[in-house]
Order: structure tokens, then C-alpha cells, then sequence
DNA sequence: GCCGTTTTCGGCCCGACTGTTTTCAGTCG
């Protein structure tokens, strides 16, 4: 059982302890907390069980130990079996219906012995939810309004469609000429790789009066894009849009603002342990500011900027992106923070298709938009022969390719430079799709998996660990093929195949298609901790796929990466000189 | 269930909004 495993477990055993009537919630965010501290270990799990160093790590204490050594040695948690088993399934499925606790989930259980989220929905049309004590209709609509959302969506969305309404209801309040300051918060601020709703922060002048705030509501709910109104208060508002995702505005008093901003960041597992080390040196941070003591209508500790708020703790700046609680309050502290890369720190483009196999525009066409981008290069990598659906190239359409890369090169010389690449298939042996004769015509290659996806998890990882073994192969495109919110990715051990990068100078991409942001983030730090270097790629089919880039830098920032740490921020010629070196190797 | 340079017991981040009930529990972020 690797670590991944037992932290799910241990996040079940959170759920289901949730869902146990008459148990305790410190206990509950106990194995939550256990959960993330393990999902943030480094190491082999089953190593640092057996040398006894689990004990001293933060969220674990004897129990817990107990038990991830229970699920090492047997594959099993007794408890989570139990509770699994004292647990019907309807309760764990009516905790993804927004507006659902345990509580009401056990209330409704209880009374209703509902069986199927379908059921549930029969029960509130036929108003036997409003019926139950403590309920009424209004409860019985959001559960209603709750299980269509989570048929559309399954709850969340992906990054460019939270992005883009965001930007939208952004420009519409700034006409409002009360509002001294506006910014996007939450998921989206700290760059999440999909985006449950949208929280947006504005500030009033102090002296302003409530009407002011009661008139900034009015115009945020009767936006065109607003369908629903979830909630309208003074200070805060709920809507749904007509996308299907749901936002808040927060509305504060301009002294607040960086207060309310910082706090509607978040996340949470962040606050929870900044609040933690404020109240260590006697302050109070809440949503409206932060205070010396305890008492949080105490001395007012004032704060222009966010910055001045982790400057009062005695720390550096964190940037929203790394605001997840995986070791930014000790690095701050410390002052080991990483400067991050940024979008124009890349120089080029990795990773791009052009009609030669499944992109829509020309070479050309392509090289004239990275330039129009302010890029030195395109590495440009059409699909190999198997990939016979995208209309891969044999050798002699390759060598053809070659001779207009060639005369292209020659007409931009100076200016521009276009490398030849290839996005090679590895086949299901983990062997490569082209000889290495043909690879060896190359300036560079990807190699990536686009079928068999239903391999074992060791047959996929021993694939790929031989695919990294070849010594023409520099970068690992999309390195488990999932798709955000469409299909999970193929099962493999990512640990295994980042050492193995590692141990040949192989690079991983971060593919910055809003659909894969794949590498995941988190896999980001573990990378750029054992030295490889990550190219932030465009997986381009069109001009405009060029400018997902941006969406990657997201996901470079969320793994902690700074500019040397990222392949295409290499000069053309630093570049060519990599690619040479790894061939001479 | 975890944790401790005030604590080995008694805390655990903190507040708005909602709905139902009439003073507060539940949910959310």
C-alpha cells in the first residue's frame, strides 16, 4: 500500500467518523490532518514505518501511527472496514450536495431511510424533507437546487471558465465609483487546477455608509450573468451563475480589506496554521483584521497590504499560489521562500503541433505566433507514426518535415529558431515508436502515452521507467494523461518515475492545457526537489493553444518553481547546448 | 485524536449567513 492509498483511507475514515452520530470533530480533522500530513511526506512510507520515523511528524500521533502501520502490514484499516460497514453509502453520496452536512444528512437518514440520491430528489418534490423538524421548505429547495449542480458538474470547473466569469463580473463592478478596491480571491487567486466557485473581495471607503454596501449587493446580484441568488446580506452575497458556478462577494471597509482578501485566499488548511503560529506569538487574525492578545477587539495591528500581515508575524511575503499549507509557513519564517517563475521569464515553446499531424495551423503560422508572443523558438514535436488517429508521421513525411523546418530556419535566421522535434508515442513495452537512427535526426523528443491506458500499475510504470531509459528521449509529455474533470489519469507510480527522471537527466513537462495541468503540482515540488528540470508546455493544436501557457506558470508557481528551474527559460542557444549535452551523454 | 517554553488536561481558526425557531445549530469557506 503506498502513501497516497493510506492517506485516502485515512480521508475516508475523516468522512465516515463526520457522518457517526455522537462523534467527536477534533477527532474528525485529527485524520484529516493526518491525511495531508502524510500526503506531503517525502520517502518511501513503508521505509520510514520500519525505522520508526513517522513518530514526531506533525499530525501523527501514537493511533494514527497504529494504524497506517496496520494498513502497511495488511493492506487494511480495521476501523475504516467498520465504519464502511456501519455507514450506508447514500450518507457518503449526500455529503457532495452543497448545503448537505452530517447532521442533516443523519436527520434525513433517520427519518426519511432514503437509499439513492434519486430517492432524495423524490422525497423534497413530494415535500417530505420540508416535513422533518428543524427543516422547512427553504432547506428542501437548496438540497433540490444542490443535486441538479451536481449533476451538471459534478461541482467544479475548470480554471478558464472560472477565470473568464470572474473577469467579467470584475469589470462590471468597477464601474461601481464606491468601490476603492476589488480582487479575486480563493481557488482561483492560489491558482487551484479546477475551481469549485469564485469569492471576490471589495472595499468601500471607511466612511461610507451601509446604504453604499446595500447598493453595491443590488448591482452584483442583478448582473445579466447572475441565475440565482443563494444569499444577500450587507457585507456578503451568494449567487449562481448562469455557467453553473457559484460565487461570492465580500464587501469591507477599505482598512479591512487586506485582512478580508488574506482571508478569503485562503486555503484553509494555510489559515489554520498561520492562525496557529499568530496565536503562538499572542495575535488573533480574523476575517476583519489582526490584534495583539487574545481578544479580537484588542490593539488593532494595522495592515496596508497583505504583505504587512505576514510581516507582523515576522515572516516573508507568500505568494497566494503556494498558500496551501506544504511547508510555505517555515519557509517564509526561515526566509527559504522561492522567487517564482513568472510568464515572461519563459523564452520559448516546447511541445507544439502543426497540419503536418493534428494542428489546425502551419508551421509558419506557428512560428509567426511565438514570435508575435515575444518567444526566441519553437520546439515543434508532431505525433509519431502509431498515432495514425492524429495523423502521425512515418520517416520519410518526418525527413520532408525536416527540409521546410530547414528552409524556415534559414529565412528567420537570427531571429527565430524552430527545433525539430517529435511528440514520439511509447508504445505499450515501453519501447519508442521511431529507431534510434530516426531519433537521432532529432534536436529533441517527447515521449508520451496515448494508449493502453488500462495497464497494471506496475506494467504502466515499468512502460514508462523504460521509455525514460532511452537515451533519446529528453521530456515525458503529460505524464499520466488525465483529464480534468473528464477521465482519471492511468495509474502510475509518479515517485518511481520522478526518481527515474532524476537518475537520466530526463525533464517532465508540465502540459499547460487547462484539461491536463499535468504534471500535477504536487508532484511539481518533488521534482523540482530532486533536480529536474520542468519545461512548461503548450501541448499547442492552434495559435490560440499557444496562450495556455499562462495556465501552466500556475501550476510552476503551485509547485514551487522558480525561473532556472523551468527548461524553456533557457536562451536558444543555452537550450540547443542542453539537448547537444544529453545526446553526447 | 493531537498537542504543549504558560498546559500531560483541556483546548483545538473564526465569523457570516441561513433557516427555523424565538436563541441557536448547521453549513460553509
Amino acid at each position: 500500500m503506498d502513501k497516497n492509498q493510506i492517506a485516502n483511507l485515512l480521508e475516508g475514515i475523516a468522512m465516515l467518523l463526520a457522518l457517526k452520530e455522537g462523534s467527536s470533530l477534533f477527532e474528525v480533522r485529527a485524520y484529516e490532518n493526518a491525511a495531508r500530513a502524510l500526503g506531503s511526506l517525502n520517502g518511501d512510507i513503508a521505509q520510514l514505518a520500519q525505522e520508526g520515523k513517522l513518530k514526531g511528524t506533525p499530525g501523527l500521533g501514537p493511533t494514527i501511527i497504529k494504524r497506517i502501520e496496520e494498513a502497511l502490514d495488511t493492506g487494511h484499516i480495521t476501523l475504516y472496514d467498520e465504519l464502511r460497514a456501519n455507514t450506508p453509502p447514500i450518507k457518503l453520496e449526500m455529503l457532495r450536495i452543497a448545503g448537505l452536512g452530517p447532521k442533516k444528512i443523519n436527520a434525513i437518514y433517520e427519518q426519511l431511510h432514503i437509499t439513492g440520491i434519486a430517492e432524495l430528489e423524490q422525497a423534497c418534490k413530494e415535500d417530505k424533507v420540508a416535513q422533518l423538524p428543524n427543516f422547512g421548505k427553504k432547506t428542501q429547495d437548496k438540497i433540490l437546487q444542490g443535486i441538479a449542480l451536481l449533476a451538471q458538474h459534478e461541482g467544479r470547473f475548470l480554471y478558464p471558465v472560472a477565470e473568464h466569469e470572474a473577469e467579467q463580473m470584475r469589470a462590471a463592478l468597477l464601474t461601481c465609483p464606491e468601490i476603492v478596491r476589488l480582487q479575486v480571491g480563493g481557488s482561483l487567486r492560489r491558482r487551484r487546477e479546477t475551481v469549485k466557485d469564485i469569492d471576490m473581495v471589495v472595499s468601500v471607503a471607511d466612511e461610507a455608509s451601509s446604504d453604499v454596501g446595500r447598493a453595491i449587493m443590488d448591482f452584483f446580484v442583478k448582473q445579466p450573468s447572475v441565475q440565482v441568488v443563494t444569499g444577500k446580506g450587507d457585507t456578503k452575497s451568494s449567487v449562481v451563475l448562469s455557467s453553473g458556478i457559484a460565487m461570492d462577494l465580500r464587501l469591507v471597509n477599505d482598512s479591512q480589506f487586506p485582512y478580508t482578501l488574506h482571508h478569503f485566499t485562503g486555503s484553509r488548511e494555510h489559515h489554520i496554521a498561520l492562525r496557529r503560529r499568530a496565536l503562538s506569538v499572542n495575535i488573533t487574525i480574523n476575517d476583519y483584521g489582526m490584534f495583539r492578545g487574545k481578544d479580537p477587539h484588542g490593539e488593532l495591528i494595522a495592515c496596508k497590504h497583505e504583505a504587512d500581515i505576514y510581516a507582523a508575524l515576522g515572516m516573508a511575503y507568500i505568494e497566494p499560489e503556494l498558500r496551501e499549507d506544504m511547508g510555505e509557513i517555515e519557509a517564509a519564517v526561515n526566509g527559504s521562500l522561492p522567487t517564482l517563475v513568472q510568464e515572461s521569464d519563459l523564452r520559448g515553446v516546447l511541445h507544439a503541433h502543426s497540419t503536418w499531424s493534428d494542428g489546425q495551423n502551419t508551421i509558419r503560422e506557428m512560428a509567426e505566433a511565438c514570435i508575435a508572443r515575444g518567444y526566441s523558438y519553437l520546439g515543434l514535436t508532431d505525433h509519431s507514426k502509431v498515432a495514425a488517429y492524429a495523423g502521425g508521421l512515418d520517416e520519410q513525411r518526418l525527413r520532408q518535415q525536416h527540409e521546410e523546418i530547414d528552409r524556415l530556419n534559414d529565412e528567420f535566421a537570427g531571429r527565430f529558431c524552430i527545433f525539430k522535434g517529435i511528440e514520439c508515442d511509447i508504445l505499450r513495452d515501453g519501447t519508442l515508436d521511431f529507431s534510434d537512427d530516426v531519433l537521432a535526426s532529432l534536436d529533441f523528443v517527447v515521449a508520451s502515452i496515448h494508449s493502453n491506458f488500462n495497464l497494471s500499475l506496475a506494467e504502466q510504470t515499468q512502460r514508462m521507467l523504460r521509455a525514460i531509459a532511452n537515451p533519446y528521449v529528453d521530456i515525458i509529455g503529460h505524464p499520466t494523461g488525465r483529464l480534468l474533470l473528464g477521465r482519471a489519469g492511468y495509474p502510475i507510480d509518479m515517485e518511481a518515475v520522478i526518481e527515474a527522471a532524476a537518475t537520466h537527466g530526463v525533464c517532465i513537462e508540465i502540459n499547460a492545457n487547462p484539461s491536463r495541468l499535468d504534471l500535477d503540482w504536487r508532484f511539481v515540488r518533488l521534482a523540482r526537489d530532486r533536480g529536474i528540470k520542468v519545461p512548461i508546455d503548450p501541448d499547442a493544436h492552434s495559435l490560440t493553444g499557444l496562450d495556455d501557457m499562462r495556465y501552466g506558470i500556475g501550476i510552476g508557481r503551485k509547485g514551487w518553481l522558480r525561473a532556472n528551474d523551468v527548461l524553456n527559460t533557457l536562451e536558444t542557444e543555452a537550450l540547443l547546448h542542453f539537448f547537444q549535452t544529453r545526446r553526447s551523454k
